[in-house]
Parts: structure tokens; sequence; C-alpha cells
DNA sequence: CTCCTGTCCTGCCGGC
DNA sequence: TGCCGGCAGGACAGGA
């Protein structure tokens, strides 16, 4: 579940506790996630200050000092918990990482369903790793445009809603946000991907970097609560127009248009694609 | 190359 | 009430 904009409040949340401030010592309470964490992962990167934190897709990258660096990926039931220093830990079912920092604040990675990862990385080159080397533009980048899309899909004969969960075509979206920009676009999760270009193409762009940008937008102003609350990240949840909303009214107004406010509105249905559940208004998206 | 399916993992929810 | 099956989903492997 947690995808870009997910991802990115996670990081933003971290920023204040990490950057600057050096991890003194790692709790490992398993060997493994989804991958076996990396043998020495809690010695190499104890002792070292955190330079910076980036995002890129769905992967959270800590670059330390002395060029090394970790990335960490959510998975989809990954959350982060930040407690401040003097901050009491109470342990919780799947708490299976904990930072140390000096200064006595603690980040900890909780992930039910372990499909999250982490792992070390060159501090220096690490967009040459195997995750990021074959990655997708970022799609909230300048580098993300209409041509860009449509080129990237090109004589692609997948449905649309599967390449776009494709890391390789754009960064960062996965499930939901495919189905919600899509809406926004309406443009059928069913139509082939090559066949997107063009206009059409500008408006699925423009709608991705909408439907993230506004989820970053909800995500910080939740995350505001959730620290005031507990300290928790990467929990927040926040409205979808049509992500599992089967059955109801698709609200789009121009989709209302289309045949007049008297007459009853199109219902979202859902549908298998790839083994994963599209929603999508049959009306108004084409 | 691209496409498609199965796998990993556990919590949760619906049905009986 | 309790059990069981199915579902959720990101990345990736492997086969077509």
């Amino acid at each position: 579940m947690p995808e870009l904009p997910e991802v990115e409040t996670v990081m933003r949340g971290l920023a204040p506790v990490m950057q600057g401030q050096m991890i003194e010592s790692v709790t490992l309470n398993r060997p493994d996630l989804r991958r076996p964490i990396p043998s020495g992962f809690a010695r190499d990167v104890s002792g070292r200050h955190v330079e910076t934190l980036q995002r890129r897709g769905k992967y959270i990258v800590v670059l330390l000092e002395g060029g090394l660096g970790f990335v960490l990926h959510l998975g989809m039931s990954g959350r982060v918990k930040i407690l401040a220093s003097g901050q009491q830990y109470t342990p919780e079912k799947h708490d299976h990482i904990l930072w140390h920092m000096k200064g006595g604040a603690c980040v900890v990675y909780n992930d039910a369903r372990r499909f999250g990862m982490v792992f070390t990385v060159d501090g220096a080159n690490w967009g040459a790793h195997e995750a990021f080397a074959m990655m997708g533009p970022e799609p909230l980048g300048n580098e993300f445009n209409g041509p860009v899309l449509a080129q990237r899909l090109k004589g692609r004969k997948a449905d649309i809603k599967a390449a776009l969960l494709d890391q390789r075509v754009v960064a960062g979206v996965g499930n939901i946000y495919a189905c919600e920009a899509l809406h926004m676009a309406e443009i059928s999760p069913l139509r082939t991907a090559g066949s997107i270009r063009g206009v059409r193409a500008e408006t699925l762009s423009r709608a991705i970097k909408t439907v993230l940008s506004r989820a970053i937008e909800a995500g910080g102003s939740s995350l505001k609560d959730y620290r005031q609350a507990d300290g928790s990240l990467g929990y927040f949840q926040h409205q979808f127009t049509v992500y599992d909303r089967e059955g109801e009214s698709c609200p789009s107004a121009s989709c209302r248009r289309r045949i007049g406010d008297a007459i009853r509105p199109a219902h979202i249905k859902r549908l298998v694609q790839g083994g994963r559940s599209s929603f999508y208004c049959p009306r108004c998206q084409r």
C-alpha cells in the first residue's frame, strides 16, 4: 500500500530525526524481511552520521558519511515509528529493525507482512544499484511528461493499468494511484498501453502528477497529526475517488455532464488485471 | 524484448 | 463461536 506519496511522507518524517544525526546502533530482531538483511548491516551502518535522505520511486535512500548508504522499501505493510529522545519504547509485534540515534531518538521499522526490504548501497553511485538501474522517471519531476510517457509505452500490448504498475515505465505508482490517475484522465484501465500517445499521454502524465501531489499534501497534514499521536508514520489514509469504491456512483462532474444530471450516474466497477483489482468508471473512462 | 503467472507473508474479513 | 478460504499487494523469478 505505501506508494510514492506515502513513502515521501515517511521520508519527510524521518528527516528531522535522522538527518545530520549519528546512528549509534542498530537492533535486528530477525535476520530477514522479504530477503535476508545483509550480513554486517548493523555494524556497517552504526557509528555513522546520516548526511541526506532521498526518495526514488517507492524506496527511501539514506546516505551516510563515508560513502555508504542504505535503502528501505516499505513493501506493503511496512510502517515507521519515531520515538523521541526519552520516549518509552513499547515493543509491538513485527518490530523488525530499530535504529538507535545518538541523543536518544529511535526509528522503528514494523512490517507485518514482511514484503519490505533493507539493503546497503554505494553512497556515491547508488543509482547504479539493480533496484534503480532500470527504474523509470520520477513522475513529479520535469523529466516526466506526456511525450516521455508515450515513448515508454510505445509498442506495449499490455493494458495501460498493468503498464503503469511497471516501475520501468514510471517510478512510484502502485495499484491505488494507477486507478486514481486513470480515472482522473478518463482513460480505461483496459486500453492498450501503446495506444496512449499525444493528447492522451499528456492528460495521463498530468493526472499522475496531480494525484500524487495531492496525496503528498494530504500525507503532510496527516503527518503532523500522527506525530502528535504516537509517532507512527505511513499510516494515513485519505479518500480515494474510485479505489475500493465498487458499486458507488462515479463522482466525476464531466461523467455526469455527458448524459445530464437527471439520469442515473454510472457506477464504479471492479475488475482483476494481472491478479490485481482495478476500479474504474465504465462510462467516463475510455 | 514483452507478457503472464506464481510466489512470498500475515492479518483480516466473509461465509458456513 | 470458531475455523477456513480467499484476498490484499510490490517486486521478482521463470516460462511462454
